[in-house]
DNA sequence: CAAATTCTGTGACAATATCACACATTGACT
DNA sequence: AGTCAATGTGTGATATTGTCACAGAATTTG
């Protein structure tokens, strides 16, 4: 459980900066729910999730969110420490979806660790590469994956996530994830109930026939 | 139009560093229409692009498009050279869309260059950073914006850049930069066209209202 | 000039989004 | 227990955007 362990590039650092990375970061600990940062208004620091679960989101200005990805134990958040990559103009919203445990270290830290380490700095590199990525790959989904193919995926994926095929999920939050409107999600479940694909009751999805979903999900 | 001049961190090499650059680095100069890179087929190494305009768009597997950003005189494209970082998994296609004059720093070069120097770790950072945002800002547009505004703002941006309110554009291509059906295009223009902000020619759309047109691009 | 190619126009229909509700379920409070 | 508020779900009507199947016009090629 100690932050070297958690570091991925701990041993190209110098006793030094091992050293003064060890004084300044701390540990950082909040509820499901918790809204960690929030567009420019926070700028907390890298955040090395230990154990949990966040939610990176954007907000339309009609309150309208998507889901661009979670981060898991062992990932890294790079967007609460935005505020070193002056580049980064958009904002995104991170929420808690379980209760979290993390390292956080903290901006100006790591902005002067970036800007005295190639290491760290190609690291960085690494991570918002790897983010990039993943939200071309999802912009494509958005973009060119119809709706039911989408949904049969995100409730694949939840089930996998939760451990279970009942997910406690209500139609809205499943509407938030996807950037779209609650009833859209609401018809397509009904259909899909309807198929006998899933059994709907207030605020739970079962999936009650998870083959023909995923068959439906990467078709 | 030294290599030096466009490439904004030469000062921060170490003389042995610029020497190699210059020696390995080339000219390289392409007509219109050429495509400069295909996904993974090609890695040229970094372009730092010396006058003309290139496009850099993705590709669907049912041969859509959508533009993501274009470079101009003195951008730098470091997705010609993706290879050189492992996580970036998606592929884009980069055109040149008018004749175009680069230096090309190869690949390899640009690698050993990143890892030995962290100046120009953090440099590749802040371009990527600022392409990420771009993309953000575009996959903002297309989930909460209208199609007419997004239409409007296309028509006047591309108005801008080619210093004319003649565009000398077919329905195809403009509906290959937006990401949608040649048909909703022609839609569009026709209504624009039938509100007097436009006339239609084969080929070629005139902006004849652009205040009416503007107002509705940023409305 | 004829033929082939490219570009545009349009109707019918499908998919998704928006709006305006009604109603059902749950939990909190007398 | 019964009332109320808050939350979650269902649904029809309508608007917007995407898809399909064409037809016809303008331009280029031979």
């Amino acid at each position: 459980m100690e932050l070297s362990e958690f570091f991925p590039i701990w041993d190209k650092l110098t006793p030094a900066q091992q050293a003064h990375l060890k004084e300044v970061s701390h540990p950082y600990e909040v509820k499901a729910g918790t809204v960690v940062h929030n567009g420019h208004m926070d700028c907390l620091g890298l955040l090395l999730i230990r154990s949990g679960q966040l939610r990176v989101y954007t907000l339309s200005s009609e309150g309208r969110e998507v889901t661009l990805y979670r981060l898991f134990e062992m990932d890294i958040c790079l967007f609460s420490a935005s505020c070193v990559m002056p580049n980064v103009q958009f904002e995104v919203v991170i929420e808690a979806e379980k209760d979290t445990k993390m390292w956080v270290i903290p901006s100006c830290l790591f902005k002067d660790l970036m800007t005295e380490s190639a290491p760290v700095a190609n690291y960085a590199n690494d991570l918002i590469s790897s983010r990039f990525s993943g939200v071309m790959w999802l912009m494509e989904q958005i973009m060119w994956r119809s709706f039911d193919k989408r949904l049969a995926a995100f409730l694949i994926e939840e089930a996998a996530l939760e451990d279970s095929d009942v997910l406690k999920i209500t139609h809205e939050k499943i509407a938030a994830h996807m950037g779209t409107a609650r009833e859209v999600v609401t018809r397509m479940l009904r259909y899909f109930q309807g198929e006998g694909m899933v059994k709907l009751t207030r605020g739970a999805v079962e999936i009650t026939h998870k083959k023909r979903l995923s068959n439906l999900a990467d078709s």
